[in-house]
DNA sequence: AGTGCGTTCATACGGTCGTTTGATATTGAC
DNA sequence: GTCAATATCAAACGACCGTATGAACGCACT
Protein backbone atom coordinates (compact mmCIF):
# COMPACT_ATOMS: atom_id res chain seq x y z
CA UNK A 1 0.00 0.00 0.00
CA UNK A 2 2.99 2.15 -0.65
CA UNK A 3 2.68 2.73 -3.99
CA UNK A 4 -0.52 4.86 -3.28
CA UNK A 5 1.28 7.05 -1.18
CA UNK A 6 4.23 7.42 -3.65
CA UNK A 7 1.73 7.91 -6.89
CA UNK A 8 -0.17 10.93 -4.71
CA UNK A 9 3.46 12.34 -3.86
CA UNK A 10 4.72 12.24 -7.87
CA UNK A 11 0.90 13.53 -8.71
CA UNK A 12 1.36 16.72 -6.45
CA UNK A 13 4.96 17.73 -7.45
CA UNK A 14 4.15 17.58 -11.24
CA UNK A 15 0.67 18.28 -11.28
CA UNK A 16 1.90 21.76 -9.28
CA UNK A 17 4.62 22.77 -11.17
CA UNK A 18 3.71 21.69 -15.27
CA UNK A 19 -0.13 21.58 -15.23
CA UNK A 20 -3.13 18.44 -15.09
CA UNK A 21 -2.85 18.40 -18.75
CA UNK A 22 0.78 18.67 -19.38
CA UNK A 23 2.00 15.94 -16.97
CA UNK A 24 0.73 12.18 -18.52
CA UNK A 25 0.31 9.38 -15.82
CA UNK A 26 3.34 7.72 -17.37
CA UNK A 27 5.08 11.15 -16.31
CA UNK A 28 3.52 10.63 -12.88
CA UNK A 29 4.17 6.66 -12.52
CA UNK A 30 7.52 6.81 -13.84
CA UNK A 31 8.81 9.59 -11.04
CA UNK A 32 7.02 7.45 -8.52
CA UNK A 33 8.93 4.43 -9.89
CA UNK A 34 5.98 2.46 -9.89
CA UNK A 35 3.89 0.91 -12.75
CA UNK A 36 1.80 2.41 -15.27
CA UNK A 37 -1.01 0.78 -14.43
CA UNK A 38 -1.23 1.60 -10.80
CA UNK A 39 -3.11 4.65 -11.36
CA UNK A 40 -5.91 3.08 -12.86
CA UNK A 41 -5.46 0.53 -10.02
CA UNK A 42 -5.67 2.87 -7.22
CA UNK A 43 -7.62 5.43 -8.35
CA UNK A 44 -9.31 4.55 -11.43
CA UNK A 45 -7.97 6.80 -13.83
CA UNK A 46 -6.35 10.33 -14.03
CA UNK A 47 -9.29 12.16 -13.25
CA UNK A 48 -9.75 10.16 -9.83
CA UNK A 49 -5.99 10.95 -9.54
CA UNK A 50 -6.08 14.58 -10.08
CA UNK A 51 -9.27 15.09 -7.39
CA UNK A 52 -7.62 13.30 -4.87
CA UNK A 53 -4.52 15.17 -5.34
CA UNK A 54 -6.60 18.24 -5.14
CA UNK A 55 -8.27 17.05 -2.28
CA UNK A 56 -5.89 15.58 -0.28
CA UNK A 57 -4.38 20.07 -0.27
CA UNK A 58 -8.03 21.51 -0.09
CA UNK A 59 -9.30 19.50 3.17
CA UNK A 60 -6.08 20.00 4.97
CA UNK A 61 -6.46 23.99 4.30
CA UNK A 62 -10.10 24.36 5.48
CA UNK A 63 -10.09 22.01 8.42
CA UNK A 64 -6.63 24.34 9.80
CA UNK A 65 -9.07 27.30 8.85
CA UNK A 66 -11.56 26.00 10.71
CA UNK A 67 -9.11 24.89 13.92
CA UNK A 68 -7.43 28.60 14.14
CA UNK A 69 -10.77 30.02 14.06
CA UNK A 70 -11.74 27.67 16.79
CA UNK A 71 -8.73 28.43 18.82
CA UNK A 72 -9.22 32.29 18.41
CA UNK A 73 -13.10 32.10 19.65
CA UNK A 74 -12.13 30.23 22.84
CA UNK A 75 -8.86 32.36 23.70
CA UNK A 76 -11.05 35.37 23.59
CA UNK A 77 -14.15 33.90 25.00
CA UNK A 78 -16.72 34.42 22.63
CA UNK A 79 -16.99 34.72 18.79
CA UNK A 80 -17.89 38.41 19.25
CA UNK A 81 -14.40 39.31 21.04
CA UNK A 82 -12.21 37.62 18.55
CA UNK A 83 -10.56 41.03 16.91
CA UNK A 84 -10.75 41.28 13.39
CA UNK A 85 -7.39 40.53 12.91
CA UNK A 86 -7.21 37.40 14.09
CA UNK A 87 -10.28 36.25 12.20
CA UNK A 88 -8.29 37.71 8.58
CA UNK A 89 -5.33 35.19 10.08
CA UNK A 90 -7.28 32.63 10.75
CA UNK A 91 -8.68 33.08 6.72
CA UNK A 92 -5.44 33.81 5.45
CA UNK A 93 -2.63 32.11 6.86
CA UNK A 94 -3.41 28.25 5.80
CA UNK A 95 -3.28 29.80 2.57
CA UNK A 96 0.20 31.19 3.20
CA UNK A 97 1.73 28.72 5.38
CA UNK A 98 0.12 25.30 4.32
CA UNK A 99 3.36 23.27 5.63
CA UNK A 100 1.28 24.26 8.63
CA UNK A 101 -1.27 21.34 8.64
CA UNK A 102 0.86 19.42 6.55
CA UNK A 103 0.48 21.02 3.09
CA UNK A 104 3.85 20.91 1.36
CA UNK A 105 3.94 24.60 0.66
CA UNK A 106 5.42 25.95 -2.67
CA UNK A 107 3.20 24.09 -5.15
CA UNK A 108 -0.22 24.31 -3.11
CA UNK A 109 -1.15 28.00 -4.82
CA UNK A 110 -0.58 27.13 -7.99
CA UNK A 111 -2.38 23.77 -7.74
CA UNK A 112 -5.30 24.96 -6.63
CA UNK A 113 -5.36 27.72 -8.83
CA UNK A 114 -4.86 25.71 -11.45
CA UNK A 115 -7.90 22.99 -10.78
CA UNK A 116 -9.88 26.06 -10.07
CA UNK A 117 -9.30 27.47 -13.62
CA UNK A 118 -9.56 24.62 -15.95
CA UNK A 119 -12.96 23.22 -13.67
CA UNK A 120 -14.68 26.31 -14.10
CA UNK A 121 -13.85 27.69 -10.66
CA UNK A 122 -15.68 24.30 -9.61
CA UNK A 123 -14.83 23.02 -5.78
CA UNK A 124 -14.26 19.55 -6.26
CA UNK A 125 -17.10 17.03 -4.79
CA UNK A 126 -14.83 15.58 -2.15
CA UNK A 127 -14.09 19.44 -0.65
CA UNK A 128 -17.11 20.64 -0.89
CA UNK A 129 -18.59 20.37 2.23
CA UNK A 130 -16.03 21.38 4.35
CA UNK A 131 -15.01 23.99 2.05
CA UNK A 132 -18.09 25.77 2.77
CA UNK A 133 -18.31 24.69 6.11
CA UNK A 134 -15.30 26.58 6.40
CA UNK A 135 -16.73 29.57 4.74
CA UNK A 136 -19.70 30.19 6.30
CA UNK A 137 -18.01 30.23 9.64
CA UNK A 138 -16.21 33.05 8.60
CA UNK A 139 -18.60 34.81 7.20
CA UNK A 140 -20.70 34.41 10.01
CA UNK A 141 -18.26 35.73 12.53
CA UNK A 142 -17.75 38.40 10.37
CA UNK A 143 -21.32 39.21 9.99
CA UNK A 144 -21.00 39.06 14.04
CA UNK A 145 -18.23 41.55 13.89
CA UNK A 146 -20.06 43.82 11.11
CA UNK A 147 -23.60 43.87 11.65
CA UNK A 148 -24.57 46.80 9.75
CA UNK A 149 -22.39 45.23 6.85
CA UNK A 150 -24.67 43.81 4.30
CA UNK A 151 -23.78 39.64 4.49
CA UNK A 152 -23.04 40.11 0.69
CA UNK A 153 -20.37 42.48 1.09
CA UNK A 154 -18.84 40.40 3.41
CA UNK A 155 -18.77 37.70 1.42
CA UNK A 156 -17.15 39.78 -1.32
CA UNK A 157 -14.50 41.33 0.54
CA UNK A 158 -13.70 37.66 1.26
CA UNK A 159 -12.99 36.98 -1.95
CA UNK A 160 -10.95 39.86 -2.58
CA UNK A 161 -8.76 39.11 0.05
CA UNK A 162 -8.71 35.50 -0.91
CA UNK A 163 -7.73 36.86 -4.45
CA UNK A 164 -4.77 39.11 -2.91
CA UNK A 165 -2.82 36.62 -1.22
CA UNK A 166 -3.26 33.75 -4.38
CA UNK A 167 -2.19 36.95 -6.81
CA UNK A 168 0.09 37.88 -4.46
CA UNK A 169 2.07 34.77 -4.26
CA UNK A 170 2.38 33.76 -8.28
CA UNK A 171 2.64 37.59 -9.18
CA UNK A 172 4.67 39.34 -6.37
CA UNK A 173 8.06 38.27 -7.43
CA UNK A 174 7.15 39.60 -11.39
CA UNK A 175 5.85 42.95 -9.64
CA UNK A 176 8.95 43.87 -8.07
CA UNK A 177 11.11 43.29 -10.91
CA UNK A 178 8.61 45.44 -12.89
CA UNK A 179 8.84 47.94 -10.94
CA UNK A 180 11.48 49.97 -10.15
CA UNK A 181 10.95 49.37 -6.68
CA UNK A 182 12.76 45.69 -6.55
CA UNK A 183 15.97 47.73 -7.67
CA UNK A 184 17.32 44.50 -8.79
CA UNK A 185 16.90 41.17 -7.63
CA UNK A 186 14.12 39.98 -5.32
CA UNK A 187 15.54 37.04 -3.95
CA UNK A 188 12.39 35.23 -2.46
CA UNK A 189 8.99 36.48 -0.87
CA UNK A 190 8.92 36.66 2.67
CA UNK A 191 5.69 35.17 3.46
CA UNK A 192 5.40 35.76 6.94
CA UNK A 193 5.39 39.36 5.64
CA UNK A 194 3.63 38.54 3.20
CA UNK A 195 0.79 37.21 5.55
CA UNK A 196 1.06 40.22 7.82
CA UNK A 197 0.91 42.68 4.53
CA UNK A 198 -2.39 41.30 3.08
CA UNK A 199 -4.08 41.26 6.72
CA UNK A 200 -3.25 44.68 6.82
CA UNK A 201 -4.83 45.22 3.52
CA UNK A 202 -7.80 42.94 3.59
CA UNK A 203 -8.45 45.17 7.30
CA UNK A 204 -8.54 48.22 5.94
CA UNK A 205 -10.65 47.21 2.82
CA UNK A 206 -13.44 45.91 5.79
CA UNK A 207 -13.71 49.75 6.10
CA UNK A 208 -12.70 49.80 9.61
CA UNK A 209 -10.07 49.50 12.19
CA UNK A 210 -9.96 46.72 15.30
CA UNK A 211 -12.86 47.28 16.68
CA UNK A 212 -11.94 44.26 19.62
CA UNK A 213 -9.08 43.61 21.94
CA UNK A 214 -5.79 42.31 21.43
CA UNK A 215 -3.90 42.68 18.07
CA UNK A 216 -2.75 38.65 18.09
CA UNK B 1 -5.48 37.25 -45.26
CA UNK B 2 -9.42 36.59 -43.31
CA UNK B 3 -8.38 33.12 -42.11
CA UNK B 4 -5.84 34.53 -39.81
CA UNK B 5 -8.38 36.15 -38.59
CA UNK B 6 -10.91 33.53 -37.93
CA UNK B 7 -8.59 31.81 -36.44
CA UNK B 8 -7.53 34.38 -33.59
CA UNK B 9 -11.38 34.16 -33.18
CA UNK B 10 -11.95 30.65 -32.52
CA UNK B 11 -8.95 30.34 -30.87
CA UNK B 12 -9.86 32.94 -28.64
CA UNK B 13 -13.23 32.17 -27.66
CA UNK B 14 -12.07 27.82 -27.13
CA UNK B 15 -9.11 29.23 -25.35
CA UNK B 16 -11.16 30.90 -23.21
CA UNK B 17 -13.92 28.19 -22.42
CA UNK B 18 -11.52 24.98 -21.87
CA UNK B 19 -7.65 26.09 -22.06
CA UNK B 20 -5.19 25.35 -23.90
CA UNK B 21 -4.29 21.63 -23.36
CA UNK B 22 -7.45 21.15 -23.78
CA UNK B 23 -8.00 22.78 -26.83
CA UNK B 24 -6.21 20.80 -30.24
CA UNK B 25 -5.61 22.82 -33.59
CA UNK B 26 -8.06 20.96 -34.91
CA UNK B 27 -11.10 22.01 -32.66
CA UNK B 28 -9.81 25.80 -33.29
CA UNK B 29 -9.68 25.16 -36.96
CA UNK B 30 -12.96 23.36 -37.43
CA UNK B 31 -14.57 26.38 -35.57
CA UNK B 32 -12.99 28.76 -37.15
CA UNK B 33 -14.21 26.64 -41.08
CA UNK B 34 -10.62 26.69 -42.32
CA UNK B 35 -8.11 24.17 -42.95
CA UNK B 36 -5.72 22.22 -40.55
CA UNK B 37 -2.53 23.28 -41.71
CA UNK B 38 -3.34 27.21 -41.41
CA UNK B 39 -2.48 27.28 -38.44
CA UNK B 40 1.35 26.37 -38.83
CA UNK B 41 1.17 28.46 -41.96
CA UNK B 42 -0.13 31.72 -40.10
CA UNK B 43 0.90 31.20 -36.48
CA UNK B 44 4.35 28.65 -37.14
CA UNK B 45 2.18 26.71 -34.84
CA UNK B 46 0.14 25.93 -31.48
CA UNK B 47 2.21 28.07 -29.36
CA UNK B 48 2.30 31.09 -31.60
CA UNK B 49 -0.98 31.17 -32.02
CA UNK B 50 -1.37 30.90 -28.49
CA UNK B 51 1.08 33.77 -27.80
CA UNK B 52 -0.73 36.10 -30.18
CA UNK B 53 -3.84 35.33 -28.72
CA UNK B 54 -2.99 36.39 -25.38
CA UNK B 55 -0.88 39.65 -26.91
CA UNK B 56 -4.48 40.26 -28.71
CA UNK B 57 -6.43 40.81 -25.56
CA UNK B 58 -3.11 41.96 -23.11
CA UNK B 59 -2.11 44.90 -25.06
CA UNK B 60 -5.16 46.36 -25.39
CA UNK B 61 -6.02 46.25 -21.78
CA UNK B 62 -2.53 48.26 -21.09
CA UNK B 63 -3.11 50.75 -23.84
CA UNK B 64 -6.48 51.24 -21.98
CA UNK B 65 -5.24 51.88 -18.80
CA UNK B 66 -2.68 54.49 -19.94
CA UNK B 67 -5.09 55.78 -22.08
CA UNK B 68 -7.24 56.45 -18.55
CA UNK B 69 -4.31 57.17 -16.66
CA UNK B 70 -3.48 60.36 -19.26
CA UNK B 71 -7.07 61.32 -19.27
CA UNK B 72 -7.15 61.52 -15.93
CA UNK B 73 -3.84 63.43 -15.43
CA UNK B 74 -4.99 65.95 -17.80
CA UNK B 75 -8.37 66.31 -16.14
CA UNK B 76 -7.32 67.36 -13.28
CA UNK B 77 -4.21 69.06 -14.12
CA UNK B 78 -1.17 66.69 -13.31
CA UNK B 79 -0.45 63.92 -11.58
CA UNK B 80 -0.60 65.33 -8.47
CA UNK B 81 -4.12 66.14 -8.20
CA UNK B 82 -5.77 62.92 -10.11
CA UNK B 83 -7.71 61.27 -6.37
CA UNK B 84 -7.09 57.77 -5.76
CA UNK B 85 -10.13 56.74 -6.86
CA UNK B 86 -9.43 57.50 -10.53
CA UNK B 87 -6.25 55.85 -10.46
CA UNK B 88 -7.85 52.48 -9.22
CA UNK B 89 -10.28 53.23 -11.21
CA UNK B 90 -7.77 53.57 -14.77
CA UNK B 91 -5.99 50.20 -13.18
CA UNK B 92 -9.21 48.22 -12.69
CA UNK B 93 -11.81 49.34 -15.09
CA UNK B 94 -10.09 47.56 -18.39
CA UNK B 95 -10.16 44.35 -16.45
CA UNK B 96 -13.70 44.54 -15.61
CA UNK B 97 -14.96 46.27 -18.20
CA UNK B 98 -12.41 44.74 -21.82
CA UNK B 99 -15.02 45.82 -24.00
CA UNK B 100 -14.38 49.17 -23.89
CA UNK B 101 -11.09 48.46 -25.79
CA UNK B 102 -12.36 46.36 -27.91
CA UNK B 103 -11.57 42.85 -25.69
CA UNK B 104 -14.40 40.63 -25.83
CA UNK B 105 -15.32 40.33 -22.36
CA UNK B 106 -16.24 37.74 -20.33
CA UNK B 107 -13.68 35.07 -21.74
CA UNK B 108 -10.57 37.75 -20.98
CA UNK B 109 -9.76 37.59 -17.55
CA UNK B 110 -10.18 33.50 -17.97
CA UNK B 111 -8.34 33.56 -20.37
CA UNK B 112 -5.27 35.27 -18.96
CA UNK B 113 -5.23 33.91 -15.84
CA UNK B 114 -4.53 30.35 -17.61
CA UNK B 115 -2.14 31.65 -19.31
CA UNK B 116 -0.48 33.36 -16.22
CA UNK B 117 -0.87 29.97 -14.47
CA UNK B 118 0.48 27.91 -17.44
CA UNK B 119 3.34 29.96 -18.32
CA UNK B 120 4.65 30.14 -14.81
CA UNK B 121 3.03 33.33 -14.55
CA UNK B 122 5.72 34.39 -17.34
CA UNK B 123 4.11 38.08 -19.21
CA UNK B 124 4.80 36.90 -22.76
CA UNK B 125 7.12 38.79 -24.60
CA UNK B 126 5.11 40.21 -27.09
CA UNK B 127 3.04 42.00 -24.05
CA UNK B 128 6.24 42.75 -21.47
CA UNK B 129 7.23 45.81 -22.89
CA UNK B 130 3.48 47.97 -22.46
CA UNK B 131 2.68 45.70 -19.49
CA UNK B 132 5.56 47.04 -17.62
CA UNK B 133 5.32 50.67 -19.05
CA UNK B 134 1.48 51.16 -17.81
CA UNK B 135 2.86 48.98 -14.37
CA UNK B 136 5.24 51.14 -13.94
CA UNK B 137 3.13 54.41 -14.85
CA UNK B 138 0.59 53.46 -12.22
CA UNK B 139 3.64 53.00 -9.30
CA UNK B 140 5.09 56.34 -10.25
CA UNK B 141 1.39 58.03 -9.79
CA UNK B 142 0.78 56.03 -7.04
CA UNK B 143 3.93 57.53 -4.95
CA UNK B 144 3.01 60.81 -5.98
CA UNK B 145 0.29 60.00 -3.99
CA UNK B 146 1.81 58.48 -1.19
CA UNK B 147 5.07 59.30 -0.85
CA UNK B 148 5.57 58.14 2.49
CA UNK B 149 4.34 54.85 1.53
CA UNK B 150 7.42 52.73 0.54
CA UNK B 151 7.36 51.86 -3.55
CA UNK B 152 7.60 48.33 -2.54
CA UNK B 153 4.64 48.45 -0.04
CA UNK B 154 2.44 50.40 -3.23
CA UNK B 155 3.77 47.85 -5.54
CA UNK B 156 2.23 44.79 -2.98
CA UNK B 157 -1.19 46.84 -3.05
CA UNK B 158 -1.47 47.34 -6.99
CA UNK B 159 -1.06 43.64 -6.78
CA UNK B 160 -3.27 42.90 -4.20
CA UNK B 161 -6.01 45.08 -5.70
CA UNK B 162 -5.38 43.36 -9.06
CA UNK B 163 -5.74 39.78 -7.57
CA UNK B 164 -8.96 40.79 -5.78
CA UNK B 165 -10.56 41.54 -9.47
CA UNK B 166 -9.58 38.52 -11.08
CA UNK B 167 -10.69 36.34 -8.01
CA UNK B 168 -14.06 37.66 -7.33
CA UNK B 169 -14.61 37.26 -11.65
CA UNK B 170 -14.05 33.69 -10.87
CA UNK B 171 -15.03 32.68 -7.67
CA UNK B 172 -17.53 35.38 -6.86
CA UNK B 173 -20.95 33.54 -8.50
CA UNK B 174 -19.55 30.57 -6.30
CA UNK B 175 -19.38 32.67 -2.83
CA UNK B 176 -22.24 33.99 -3.19
CA UNK B 177 -24.07 30.33 -3.66
CA UNK B 178 -22.01 29.23 -0.74
CA UNK B 179 -22.35 31.61 1.97
CA UNK B 180 -26.25 32.16 2.96
CA UNK B 181 -25.86 35.33 1.72
CA UNK B 182 -27.11 34.81 -1.59
CA UNK B 183 -30.23 33.20 -0.19
CA UNK B 184 -30.93 31.11 -3.53
CA UNK B 185 -30.09 32.43 -6.98
CA UNK B 186 -27.43 34.99 -8.15
CA UNK B 187 -28.25 35.34 -11.82
CA UNK B 188 -24.94 37.05 -12.71
CA UNK B 189 -22.25 39.39 -11.76
CA UNK B 190 -22.98 43.12 -11.80
CA UNK B 191 -19.96 43.93 -12.91
CA UNK B 192 -20.37 48.19 -13.23
CA UNK B 193 -21.11 47.30 -8.89
CA UNK B 194 -17.86 44.75 -8.98
CA UNK B 195 -15.64 47.67 -10.09
CA UNK B 196 -17.03 49.88 -7.88
CA UNK B 197 -16.97 47.66 -4.96
CA UNK B 198 -13.16 46.71 -5.52
CA UNK B 199 -12.32 50.25 -5.70
CA UNK B 200 -13.68 51.10 -2.88
CA UNK B 201 -11.80 48.15 -1.34
CA UNK B 202 -8.21 49.01 -2.64
CA UNK B 203 -8.75 52.27 -1.75
CA UNK B 204 -9.33 51.45 1.63
CA UNK B 205 -6.53 48.93 1.49
CA UNK B 206 -4.33 51.74 0.46
CA UNK B 207 -4.94 52.92 4.22
CA UNK B 208 -6.34 55.65 3.26
CA UNK B 209 -8.83 58.39 2.39
CA UNK B 210 -9.10 60.10 -1.12
CA UNK B 211 -6.54 62.78 -0.05
CA UNK B 212 -7.73 64.79 -3.12
CA UNK B 213 -10.56 66.50 -5.53
CA UNK B 214 -13.68 64.97 -6.96
CA UNK B 215 -14.48 61.23 -6.69
CA UNK B 216 -14.99 60.57 -10.27
C1' DA C 1 1.16 -27.67 -0.09
C1' DG C 2 -2.58 -25.27 -1.70
C1' DT C 3 -6.07 -21.60 -2.22
C1' DG C 4 -7.73 -16.91 -2.72
C1' DC C 5 -7.02 -12.11 -2.81
C1' DG C 6 -4.81 -7.89 -3.32
C1' DT C 7 -1.18 -5.93 -5.87
C1' DT C 8 2.27 -5.29 -9.45
C1' DC C 9 3.89 -6.10 -13.93
C1' DA C 10 4.96 -5.91 -19.23
C1' DT C 11 2.51 -5.21 -23.12
C1' DA C 12 -0.87 -3.91 -26.36
C1' DC C 13 -4.98 -1.16 -28.18
C1' DG C 14 -7.47 2.51 -30.14
C1' DG C 15 -7.43 7.30 -30.43
C1' DT C 16 -5.92 12.01 -30.70
C1' DC C 17 -2.36 15.09 -30.91
C1' DG C 18 0.80 18.81 -33.55
C1' DT C 19 3.13 19.00 -37.58
C1' DT C 20 4.61 18.06 -42.42
C1' DT C 21 4.04 17.24 -47.18
C1' DG C 22 3.18 17.95 -51.91
C1' DA C 23 -0.48 19.18 -54.80
C1' DT C 24 -3.76 22.65 -56.00
C1' DA C 25 -5.91 27.21 -56.02
C1' DT C 26 -5.56 32.21 -55.77
C1' DT C 27 -3.48 36.44 -56.27
C1' DG C 28 -1.11 40.52 -58.32
C1' DA C 29 2.61 42.55 -61.25
C1' DC C 30 4.39 42.78 -65.77
C1' DG D 1 -1.41 35.47 -70.77
C1' DT D 2 2.56 34.35 -67.95
C1' DC D 3 4.85 33.59 -64.00
C1' DA D 4 6.15 33.78 -59.24
C1' DA D 5 4.59 34.38 -54.72
C1' DT D 6 1.11 33.55 -51.53
C1' DA D 7 -2.45 30.84 -49.58
C1' DT D 8 -5.37 26.77 -49.01
C1' DC D 9 -6.20 22.02 -49.29
C1' DA D 10 -6.58 16.67 -48.29
C1' DA D 11 -3.86 13.29 -46.59
C1' DA D 12 -0.49 11.17 -44.01
C1' DC D 13 3.28 10.77 -40.29
C1' DG D 14 5.23 9.66 -36.01
C1' DA D 15 4.63 10.41 -31.25
C1' DC D 16 2.22 10.23 -27.20
C1' DC D 17 -1.92 9.73 -24.65
C1' DG D 18 -5.25 7.10 -21.10
C1' DT D 19 -6.83 2.70 -20.45
C1' DA D 20 -7.43 -2.41 -20.60
C1' DT D 21 -5.66 -7.04 -20.33
C1' DG D 22 -4.01 -11.17 -18.56
C1' DA D 23 -0.10 -13.17 -16.50
C1' DA D 24 2.97 -13.20 -12.44
C1' DC D 25 3.86 -12.24 -7.69
C1' DG D 26 3.43 -11.90 -2.38
C1' DC D 27 1.29 -13.40 1.42
C1' DA D 28 -2.04 -14.59 4.98
C1' DC D 29 -4.88 -18.49 6.06
C1' DT D 30 -6.28 -23.31 6.16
Amino acid sequence: MDTREHILEAAWELYGARGFEDVSVRDITQAAGVNLASVSYHFGGKEGLIQETVKRCMNPINSYRLQLLEQAVTRHGGVENVPLSALMEALMRPLVMPEECGVQSGLMLRLVARYLIESDYAIPSASRELYTEAFQAFVSALIIHYPDLEPERIVKHIVFASGAVVYYHGLGKIAMQLSSAGAGDVLEIDREQMLKDVIEFAMHGFGGNNNAGSTS
